[in-house]
DNA sequence: GCCGTTTTCGGCCCGACTGTTTTCAGTCG
């Protein structure tokens, strides 16, 4: 049977394609298609078992994309689609990824100078025949000419990882912070939403200094190696990296419009505007205002903006059209965890891994310093040969934590470990000696290429061992270098209802794990989260912020987290997994 | 292609920047 994210990914194709045949990623067309690829991806229940009908009662399907979903449903093809790949080959549609070639330029290319793919690009560009067509001088040739050369580095469709991309944002808020009559710099876009990956750096600055001022700095920052875009308001530039920065600089009073509008998503603002529109305003990046006359009706902070649409304040991770503005008009936006919320951490190491960095002490201390209720010390297990630690070496800490633990009256220690599921879903040690622990972290590390079948049963045997409370980072990926294993996930969340295990999420931002829509997913399911630093020092114990704002991007809630919960309710919970 | 307390047709989000044009089209976000 055909999965959701299929169906939703032959939409997006065919939205990307219409793209060409429209002229314009804004044609009525590709939005349509856009929106149903949305709303398909989103569902919880499969396409596949609904009707035209039921299909075209969803949001943004009409009856000819019912009628395209039954199709493939039924055929396993899409005739439209298919007529579009046939029309628009891959190697043509290639030429769109270049920055600054655009559906129309891309068509005139093919249909005056026959050009189907980059090399036949090149050679036009060689010949100096892209000059001649209209509209087009030497210096779009050029620049096209450019572009071309650096594909790879800057295309469009380029993402970064969010590690990579908050060091860049990071470094350029710092500077720009420094230049005169600067009160405020944030990073916005993607970054703000916490997504995984990301595309372009947004950055505003609200100066009420000389804005070119702003810009002259930005383009000097030693990160930039290339100035794409040069304007009074607004600039773009390349990093030595390859990523673009964008910069708006804004005046205080617009600071809220600028927030909602720079951060996006651009299908979360497209909702807001049709919301103004209804109320006889427009927004824009500048204010709320009345269409006729232009007065302002908010504009300096988020919170006053979302209040005239008759919105509260929409947190930034859950912006994507998903349902946030349906919920926010129901009153019944979540209630997303926050970092206040956290009571203790349940996957941290100390140097009896390979990999730790510190002493037990250094660790317990640092989390006290937190203010936790309770932690789980989980060195790796034996399995792990590089860095796991001797039944031995946990006996003697196991001794150690009941020393110390009378220097912490008010944080409950728990001494457990960092299972490895191996590849057939048993764990180190014995039932006996596991029996010995608090508490057991189970991940994968190892036998990342198993089909899913295996990868799923695994998981599923190691979530019902009775020693194991939580499985580590689910997928097991590192986002930008290594893909997550394969797995079932309808199965999995399956098996944490029945056993009462929880996920983690991981707050290394390579990690992210489990990722953001396997929490969207598992909203609907009677499943708990830990949220996790998985800190190998005592300054990576910061790295649950990560975690709970990947948390937020799939709408879990405070009462889903097992370490929100007080020392009673959690202790309650472990022990009554443990055992199973 | 979708949608409707302006409902079955006529709308559909908004603006900066660039390069090419003397008023605008294309691209981008």
């Amino acid at each position: 049977m055909i999965s959701n994210s299929e169906v939703a990914s032959h939409l997006a194709e065919l939205a990307r394609l219409a793209t060409l045949e429209e002229g314009s990623s804004n044609a009525f067309r590709v939005r349509a298609y856009e929106t149903a690829a949305r709303t398909v991806e989103l569902l919880d229940t499969p396409v596949a078992d609904m009707s035209a009908k039921e299909l075209a009662a969803l949001r943004g399907v009409g009856p000819s994309t019912a009628a395209k979903i039954r199709e493939l449903v039924d055929t396993g093809r899409m005739a439209r689609l298919e007529e579009l790949r046939v029309m628009f080959p891959a190697a043509f549609v290639e030429l769109t990824r270049i920055p600054g070639v655009g559906p129309k330029t891309a068509v005139m290319l093919r249909d005056e100078l026959h050009i189907n793919d980059v090399e036949g690009l090149k050679a036009a560009l060689d010949a100096q025949l892209l000059r001649g067509l209209p509209g087009m001088g030497a210096k779009t040739e050029e620049n096209i000419r450019t572009a071309v050369e650096r594909l790879g580095i800057g295309g469009k469709e380029r993402r970064t990882p969010i590690q990579d991309a908050l060091a860049v944002a990071r470094d350029v808020v710092a500077a720009l912070s420094a230049v005169p009559g600067v009160i405020r710099v944030e990073p916005m876009g993607s970054l703000r939403r916490f997504r995984e990956t990301i595309g372009d750096i947004d950055v505003i600055v609200v100066s009420t200094g000389d804005p070119e001022d702003v810009m002259r700095r930005f383009v000097d920052l030693p990160v930039v190696r290339e100035v794409v875009g040069y304007g009074a308001r607004k600039s773009a530039v390349l990093s030595a990296s390859g990523m673009q920065i964008d910069l708006r600089v804004m005046e205080p009073s617009q600071f809220g419009a600028a927030a909602i509008y720079f951060t996006g998503s651009k299908a979360h603002n497209i909702r807001l505007r049709q919301m103004a529109i209804e109320r006889g305003w427009i927004l824009n990046e500048y204010a709320l205002a009345e269409s006729e006359g232009g007065a302002v009706i908010a504009s300096d902070t988020e919170e006053r903006v979302y209040a005239a649409l008759g919105l509260p304040w929409i947190p930034t991770e859950i912006r994507e059209d998903t349902g946030e503005i349906e919920a926010a008009l129901a009153s019944e936006l979540p209630d997303l965890v926050a970092d206040k919320h956290l009571r203790g951490d349940l996957h941290v190491h100390t140097s009896l891994s390979g990999d730790g960095q510190e002493s037990l002490e250094k660790m317990l201390a640092a989390c006290a310093a937190r203010g936790y209720a309770y932690v789980a010390i989980t060195d790796h297990g034996e399995d792990l040969t590089i860095n796991g630690a001797t039944r031995q070496q946990l006996l003697a800490q196991r001794r150690r934590v009941a020393k110390l633990q009378d220097q912490y009256p008010d944080m409950t220690i728990l001494q457990g470990a960092e299972l490895n599921i191996g590849p057939d879903g048993s764990v180190d040690y014995d039932p006996e000696f596991l029996a010995g622990l608090d508490f057991g972290v189970a991940s994968v590390h190892s036998s990342f290429t198993l089909d899913r079948t295996n990868q799923t049963a695994r998981v599923i045997a190691a979530m019902r061992n009775p020693a194991v409370n939580v499985i580590g980072h689910l997928t097991g990926r590192r986002i930008g270098h290594r893909p997550g294993i394969d797995l079932d996930v309808d199965a999995v969340l399956s098996a944490a209802e029945e056993t009462g295990c929880a996920l983690e999420i991981n707050g290394h931002l390579d990690r992210l794990d489990a990722p953001a829509d396997v929490l969207r997913h598992a909203r609907e399911r009677d499943v708990v989260f830990s949220i996790d630093s998985d800190a190998h020092d005592t300054r990576e114990l910061a790295n649950v912020a990560n975690a709970v704002r990947n948390a937020r991007r799939g709408w879990v809630e405070r009462k889903r987290v097992v370490n929100t919960w007080t020392a009673k309710q959690f202790v309650r919970w472990v022990e009554g997994t443990r055992g199973g």
